[in-house]
RNA sequence: GGUGGGAUACCCAAGCGGUCAACGGGGGCAGACUGUAAAUCUGUUGGCAUAUGCCUACGGUGGUUCAAGUCCACCUCCCACCA
């Protein structure tokens, strides 16, 4: 493998990044990388608990998409030590904690899932475990003497939380700790995260460097902003698209993004050149062009890349034909009800799992949110006597197809 | 270890014995307007429904009372201050 000159590998690694810590010994690591014809280590950590990986993830996976494509050795560290003892932060929803058979089926869903961005011919999975689970208590203590508390209580994380009265336990403190010591297990010369991440990197390189190692360079990625726009992409906040969505969802959660991120995500979850993304964004200032065209450019886009252009194309007209013409999809589930009996509308909502309860579909009666046929119902009480197919429409989305058997 | 404060629906939060399925805000859902955008306005946000009706819910368990989210006891958990 022959590198690329170290100042245009910089230039590549570093668009797109809020940060790069420190720029200058990245660019040594670089130069001795080819000096030697050696690759950098490139370590990603990664919680194997969640494994819908969604666009939030792409951005970072993207750009170590960008040093496998350099030559680089990129390694992917899977916590299932760390999901095994179970994150307490989030008591309330009892999470349960995971058996080391889970840990591996998730983490491998987590790297099929990845395979759309990554090359994973040339990816190298680890499992924390390998390492921390070997500790005993007092290379933990070694690890924790390391460290201080008024250090860590300087995260965020941390800072808000007892300020807000939160409780934070001990082995929470641990957590970074545990993070930096997968660097050192690796002896990794970079680091990738997001700007969330950027204090448990940061400790990384103290605690590398505590254990005589060079410490690694840290790359942060910005966090992108889910689809309600102002929340940070995740699976718990609702907000996320996700690689397995199907085009369809793909495409319509897109378009319902606000035009304020539309920019953003050009930039971070789609590889167009630079020249275009400015056009792009010399279009979006003119109040005079639709961004909506803009906005479908950008589903179409991502659509294509998850999946291929014709499903694109599918995704694309299927947006326009039930959203702006109104139209019905193809796909509609299907409820069959005995001919010529009738039964109370609300009961076929229900059966149907239009609705979580009764009681919801009678509030969405109410508010004129159910359609037969087009015809608006407004009585409660309302009966269907099934004599030939109808389609029901509950909101803008819902829809469920009536057969009479 | 001591003292004080707290635990309420998805989140924050009011509640000071009956009028509490619980004020208000956020979020969600729906309607109007739209580009399934944003903003705005309106409604709605426990379940069952032939019901001025019943059931479930205010950390847990008991108790006082005709009546308890509200009072008492004990328990569990959290926070602050002092050690």
């Amino acid at each position: 493998m022959t590198f690329l000159d170290p100042e245009k590998q910089f230039e590549i690694i570093k668009k797109g990044t809020v940060e790069i810590i420190p720029e200058d010994e990245f660019i040594n690591k670089l130069r001795q990388s080819k000096l030697s014809n050696n690759p950098l280590k490139i370590k990603l950590g990664c919680d194997p608990s969640a494994p819908d990986l969604h666009l939030g993830h792409s951005v970072v996976l993207r750009k170590l998409r960008d040093f496998q494509d350099l030559g680089h050795s990129v390694i992917l560290v899977i916590g299932d030590f760390t999901a095994m003892i179970g994150d307490p932060s989030e008591r309330k929803k009892t999470r349960p904690t995971l058996t080391f058979k889970e840990t591996r089926s998730n983490a491998e869903t987590y790297v099929h899932q990845a395979e759309k961005v990554l090359d994973t011919s040339k990816l190298e999975i680890r499992y924390n475990s390998e390492w921390l689970g070997k500790m005993n208590f007092s290379d933990v203590i070694k690890l924790a003497g390391k460290y201080t508390i008024a250090r860590m209580l300087e995260r965020d994380d941390f800072e808000n939380r007892y300020k807000a009265q939160q409780p934070i336990y001990i082995h929470e403190f641990l957590y970074p700790l545990a993070q930096a010591f997968d660097s050192v297990a690796l002896d990794a010369d970079v680091e990738l995260g997001g700007t969330d991440q950027k204090f448990n990197l940061l400790v990384g390189r103290e605690i590398q460097l505590a254990y005589g190692q060079t410490p690694q360079v840290i790359a942060t990625m910005p966090l992108l902003e889910g689809l309600d726009g102002v929340m940070k992409m995740s699976k718990s906040l609702g907000n996320y698209v996700a690689f397995e969505d199907t085009p369809e969802d793909m495409f319509g959660k897109l378009m319902s993004i606000p035009d304020s991120l539309l920019s953003k995500y050009f930039r971070l979850v789609i590889e167009l050149p630079v020249a275009e993304i400015k056009e792009i964004e010399r279009v979006l200032a003119d109040s005079s062009v639709n961004p909506m065209e803009i906005k479908k450019r950008l589903g179409w886009e991502i659509v294509n890349s998850y999946y291929d252009s014709a499903r694109a194309d599918e995704a694309k007209e299927h947006f326009e034909k039930i959203f702006s013409r109104k139209e019905l999809p193809e796909k509609i589930p299907v409820i069959k009800l005995q001919k010529g009996k009738s039964i109370l509308l609300v009961d076929v909502m229900h059966k149907g799992g239009l609705v979580n309860s009764k009681s919801e579909a009678r509030r969405l009666i109410s508010q004129n949110a159910v359609k037969i046929d087009n015809k608006v119902i407004t009585n409660i009480n309302h009966e269907i006597t099934p004599e030939s197919e109808v389609v029901m429409k509950v909101g803008k989305r819902r829809f469920l197809k009536i057969i009479p058997i």
